[in-house]
DNA sequence: GTAGTTAATGAACATCTGTACAGTAAGTTT
DNA sequence: AAACTTACTGTACAGATGTTCATTAACTAC
C-alpha cells in the first residue's frame, strides 16, 4: 500500500497521513461532518496540500478502498492460480476466500458501508467481481441464451447484496457459513416453489 | 405524487418547485457541482426555505426517487394482487413490471445512476426489492437451509445489479429481454460448467 | 555535492454553507 | 370573515470551500 518508490516520498508520506487522519475522523463522526478542514488538522498538513491530491473528500475515501480492493482480487483469484480450470470446486474457495477477505477488512468495510460515504463504492466493488470470470474464465458464459454482461452483473451486485447483509448484522456469521449460504442459494433455488401470498398485504389492497 | 391535502399547500408547492429545479439543473450539471444556492436560485425561493425542509441536497434527490419507488412497489405487487398463490408465473409477471417500470422511467434512472449522486439509492431500491418476498409471501423460505434474509438481500442485489447494467447500456434491450434474461439466469445455472482459466490471466501471474 | 524540479506552506479572496431571527404573507380552522 | 398558525422572506454572520500565488523546503537526478 502506497510503497511505490517512483512515487515522491512527501507525496506518499501526505497522502497516507490524509487517509489515516481520515479512517481515525471516522470512528467518532459521520462522514458527512467531517469537513476538508477537520482531516488536515489533524493530519497538521495545509489545506492546499489536500487540494494538491484530491478534489474532495470522498477521493480521499475511495483511495483508501482502492486498496482494500486490491486485496478482494488477490484473495479471489488465489484458489485457481495454479490450476487450469475452473469448476465448483475453485468457485467454492474463491467464494470462501472472499468473505474471509471482507471478515479481514470487516473495520473499514463496516464504517465505510454503514457511514453511506462512498456512492462508487458499490460500484468499484461489483465491477471487480463483475470482471474476474470475465477477465480470468476463458469460455465464461453461462449458457446459450443468457448474456454474459447481464449474467455477471447480476452475479456480482448478489455477492455484494450479501457482503452488506452481513455487515448490517456486524458479521454475526462466519465467512464459512457465508460461503456455504452463497453455494447453495447458487445450486438449489427450487423454481417450482409455491408460495402463499400473506394476508397482511391483501388485505392491505383492500383499502 | 405530492398530494396529500393534508399538507400545506405551500410545503407542496416549495418541495415540488425544489424537486423540478434539481431534476432540470442535473440535466446539464453533475450532481457534485449543482449548489444549493443553485437550486434555490432557480426555483425562485429563498435559502431558508430550502434548509427548512432539506438538510442537504441529496436528501431533496432521495425525495425525488422515493417517488419513483412508490410505483416501483405498485408494479411489482400488480401481478398478484388478485390471486393467492404465488409461483414462477407470477414471478415472471412481476420480473416483467419491474423492468417496464425501468423503462418507464429511463430519464431519471439514467440522470441518478449515472451522475453517482445518491450513496444511498442502492440501498432503498434493494431495501423494498427484498422486503417485497418477506412481506408478501407467507411461506417465503427458499429452502430449510437457506437464510431468508441473505437469500432475499442477494436476490435484491442481483436485480439491481440488471438494471445497472441495463442503465449503462442506455437501455439497448427491451424490458421483455431483461426480464427473460433474468428467469433464464435464475432456472438454468449451469453449475457443472467447467471454464478454462484464460492464458491473459495466468500469464499476468508470472510477473 | 550541485542543479533542477516539485511538494508543501501561508495568506488572501470570493463564494457557499448552515443557522438564526424578526417581519410578512399565505395558509388553515372556527 | 376573523383569529390562529406557520411557511416564506430578507438579512446577517461565522465557518467551510475551492482557488491562486509567491515563498520555502524537500526530494530526485546528474
Amino acid at each position: 500500500m502506497n510503497r511505490d518508490p517512483a512515487i515522491d516520498r512527501r507525496i506518499r508520506k501526505s497522502k497516507k497521513t490524509l487517509k489515516n487522519s481520515l479512517i481515525s475522523l471516522m470512528q467518532s463522526k459521520d462522514f458527512r461532518d467531517i469537513s476538508i478542514t477537520d482531516i488536515v488538522a489533524l493530519a497538521d498538513l495545509n489545506r492546499g496540500t489536500f487540494y494538491k491530491h484530491y478534489q474532495y473528500k470522498e477521493e480521499l475515501l475511495e483511495e483508501v478502498m482502492e486498496d482494500v480492493i486490491a486485496d478482494l482480487i488477490i484473495s479471489y483469484r488465489e484458489p485457481y492460480k495454479h490450476v487450469d480450470v475452473f469448476t465448483i470446486k475453485e468457485l467454492s474457495a474463491s467464494v470462501i476466500k472472499i468473505f474471509e477477505h471482507v471478515a479481514n477488512f470487516a473495520d473499514i468495510y463496516t464504517l465505510v458501508l454503514k457511514s453511506n460515504a462512498l456512492p462508487t463504492l458499490h460500484d468499484r466493488i461489483c465491477e471487480e467481481l463483475k470482471n474476474l470470470p470475465l477477465e480470468d474464465l476463458e469460455n465464461y458464459r453461462p449458457n446459450r441464451k443468457i448474456n454474459k454482461e447481464l449474467a455477471s452483473s447480476y452475479q456480482a451486485y448478489a455477492i455484494l447484496g450479501m457482503i452488506i447483509e452481513w455487515v448490517n448484522t456486524d458479521f454475526e456469521y462466519s465467512a464459512d457459513y457465508m460461503a456455504q449460504q452463497l453455494l447453495e442459494i447458487i445450486t438449489n433455488r427450487p423454481i417450482d416453489a409455491v408460495y402463499k401470498i400473506s394476508k397482511t398485504f391483501k388485505e392491505g389492497e383492500l383499502k
